[in-house]
DNA sequence: AAATATTTTAGTATTATACTAATATTATGG
DNA sequence: CCATAATATTAGTATAATACTAAAATATTT
């Protein structure tokens, strides 16, 4: 899929997906990640050009593309989770450092890494590492 | 240590250590880098202000502590090297992936990662895991 | 000293991030 | 339906990292 996000644009994503239970409007979005509402706005703007996702009557929402990424994401995540906790690191440890590389991560070499595992169903939190 | 550097930054430190063989000058730090002179002044400013690099008669070297964030950088990159490859990722692959991460890996995890690989003295090239 | 090499300054640009203050828009209660 | 409250947007500013060109300053080397 090759794409080219940031660090705050994939915390973004995050958040549209995991909150995905109610509509998330430009505010909420704003007091997840602990930003002004202009600054939520800009972000959302470039998030919205690069199509990853899109506003109705003010809720936002992953796109399907918007969607592939956070599947790519997560699953880098988790996978990557799993050999930190593996390795003795501290899951919360873990979750933290990950997240700062989790949306770098080639997808071709996550892939590779989670069937050298064996392919796990679900991350040290019990979530299920491969989506859709 | 905990060290906060930019991409640009850590291709600055490895290149200056990489090249230590002879001296190296901002226009050799330019043309490593493939940037232009004033990037490159720009760069080397910044990476002196944080006690990373020191100049003496135009000739950078890295400092006590440079080096110690290298050998962090280098460390966590052999070590992922190592994990990406027995994944079955291509060693070349797996380098251009990790030179994006390995400078912000967390210097505890890395160490846990390298315990429960077993020590390894090598990288897939041969290379030394462990410096210092 | 002249020519060449190297460094530095000055000025500009872009992208991502972030803010305040003000304005506009939308929704809601009375 | 209108006033108030809630949300969103615009305008303006700021900083850090990256990068460039053109020009000036320094060194170095014939």
């Amino acid at each position: 899929m090759e794409y080219n996000i940031t660090r705050k644009e994939r915390d973004c994503i995050v958040a549209l997906h995991e909150n995905s239970g109610f509509p998330i409007r430009l505010f909420n979005i704003a007091d997840i990640l602990k930003i002004k509402a202009p600054t939520a706005f800009e972000l959302i703007k470039r998030l919205e050009s690069k199509n990853i996702i899109s506003k109705t009557n003010g809720v936002i929402s992953l796109t399907p593309y918007g969607n592939s990424i956070y599947s790519e994401i997560i699953m880098a995540h988790r996978t990557l989770e799993l050999i930190l906790t593996k390795s003795g690191v501290n899951s919360d440890m873990a979750c933290e450092q990950i997240e700062k590389i989790d949306y770098l991560m080639d997808d071709a070499s996550v892939q590779k890494l989670f069937k050298s595992l064996g392919q796990p169903q679900t991350c040290p939190h019990g979530k299920p590492v491969k989506l859709s």
